[in-house]
DNA sequence: CACTAAACGAGACGGTACGTCGAGTCTTGGA
DNA sequence: TCCAAGACTCGACGTACCGTCTCGTTTAGTG
């Protein structure tokens, strides 16, 4: 996307100010309605923009939306270093449960919901979130089958569809809680299945 | 809804025709579109019925569609029976994760993703078919280890959340597929998860 | 039109209250604004109509303008009779020319202009005013011929383009006024065309 | 807007090029559709010519399609000379006539249309086209009453709104047609307004 | 057997949002 | 200073469905 450097530089350059509008407004909306009833519309409403403007950089209000998210949550729930293995993923799936169980969590669930019907929409959200954390989640099981801490025969891709689906799982069907006890439990058993036996 | 006994007995009853119609109708149409583009007009139009008469039975279109989902699809994937526990519960998972891969799939993450902006929605599905599930589920994993079979220390439910997240994870988020592999990888790490170390 | 008698008699009835909420305010907007800046939302805005319900009777601006129009317009400017045919004819020029010089003119003139772009309109323009108000002329033109007093080798529609064409003329180009000297030179001029020399 | 003799010499001088392409796109864009649908910004594409660049030298599509016109067209049907008044009349009404019923007609009629939202451009339309000919019209009559062969009563203006009035209003309202007979029994009939009788 | 009352199909209703187009204005860098 | 390019706000377009509302028409049972 910024496809800086050369690329065409005539015409009036794109307006920082509306794009931060947008994005603001999307997300400002964002925090009290559902994405479902979130309308381009809206966001044009309420940011004093054109619709126009806004399809000319977007191709949804759910591009938007994920942009808007971007910007706001992207630096949360990193993977603490210089820990044992086993105390990086427990302290992360604690984090990341934390954060899903509040508004992080509410629009995540609503931009994977709106990915059921538009593909892309759901590419778009592996891409920028969930395959580098997915792999940073790899490097230290990797770490910890190294340092002998972690079953070598594991599949790490398995493991981390165990651990972090119970999260999702939980987080999108809503039968049970994020709350205290689940961490607490899942880290329990994460050890089970990480670890050699 | 089922004011069936006593209650108003006058009338002209409800038309089992047009019932089967709309339902008919209904998962006739989700199999070629998303519920996210599926609408009471069309079912109406598909099943030469009027809207009004949908309206009188059902909140919404997802309400049609889960009723139509129900008729179709629940009988499929029960627990085997008089099988170790061990093999009970893989056995369903592959068998969930078959169906989880086709039609029946697509549409059960259809129905998660509108429930993100009905809770009643949500609800509906949790009370027809994950519940009961999970009850079954239970139900065996207890019973393995009354049998010595399983770790008597687990949680069923966080242990069912991390066996079926993985398959809800998958169907979700789409990150990876829901193929023979997964089965095969997914019920030997099920084994460490729920037996005793 | 009325397709009265028997036709579809299913489903709900139009409303009458719509349509002359529609009809109404459309030319109430018409009084304040050209033809071309009216606007279909501007209608429904005006009427508390939905858009849809517009568009379900008319297919553009102009035809609701044209309807409205007609509704209101319709009984003016009737050839007297019980006169000689020359005071038939100067007397309704001259109330057609009166007509012309006020709201009734600038919306004749703005529906024939939009007739240029859309051939529909000036179709309608010409069966819904035109050709009955050219009929009745010609039949006096027949009647003022037969009793001696017009030329019998005269081209009724000729007379009428010439007479009607110089009211319509200053009416479209606005080189001159339609005022009380033009409306009685008119009518001696139409004396030499239409009688005997 | 000709600020021609000494004011502003500096800066980059206006580009005839840009100038050009631009009536020659407007001209062409003007056979293909209507005026009603040229936009400024098709002409803009078309030329290869920025919108601003248009809207500095003029201020609607319309004052462009009239540029283009005036370009094209402008010394079509002028009045014989040398000839009997009442010959230079015909002849001129007969290629007048002509000229309406081709691209010529279907422009000016388009011109004539949007100047009824647009006074401007229906007292550009005057100006530049209709009163010079109104003129010349005027002087072929009074020299026909000098001569004696017109009616020394007339009035030129009110005799040229009905000649000329009868073809604008087949023209406008498209009625009867621009042919032939027309033609010729225009010519008797003008005979019969403009000579002593 | 007539009467009542609810369900039915049809389809019109007031709305909201869609994604697109063109209007006229503004803001760059280059000529 | 002009010009091309192209981004900007704005307003209207015509369409699709929403969920509600009449209509006239079944289709039972009840009196």
């Amino acid at each position: 996307m910024p496809q800086s450097s050369k690329s065409s530089r005539v015409g009036r350059p794109r307006s920082e100010k509306s794009k931060t509008a947008i994005l603001d407004a999307a997300w400002k909306l964002l925090k009290t309605t559902t994405l479902r009833d979130l309308s381009v519309e809206a966001i044009a409403r309420e940011s004093g923009v054109g619709k126009t403007t806004i399809y000319r950089w977007w191709s949804s209000k759910v591009a938007v939306a994920m942009d808007a998210f971007v910007e706001k949550v992207l630096v949360i729930t990193p993977f603490p270093e210089d820990v044992p293995a086993m105390d990086a993923i427990t302290q992360q799936m604690a984090a990341l449960s934390q954060a899903f169980s509040g508004d992080y969590g509410r629009i995540v669930a609503q931009i994977i919901a709106e990915g059921q019907a538009e593909p892309e929409v759901l590419a778009n959200y592996r891409s920028h979130f969930l395959l580098q954390r997915r792999e940073a989640a790899k490097q230290i099981i990797h770490k910890g089958i190294e340092s002998g801490e972690f079953d070598p025969s594991l599949d790490p891709d398995l493991a981390i569809d165990l651990l972090y689906g119970a999260i999702y799982f939980r987080l999108l069907v809503g039968h049970l809680p994020l709350d205290q006890q689940f961490i607490e439990e899942l880290s329990q058993l994460a050890s089970k299945v990480l670890k050699i036996t």
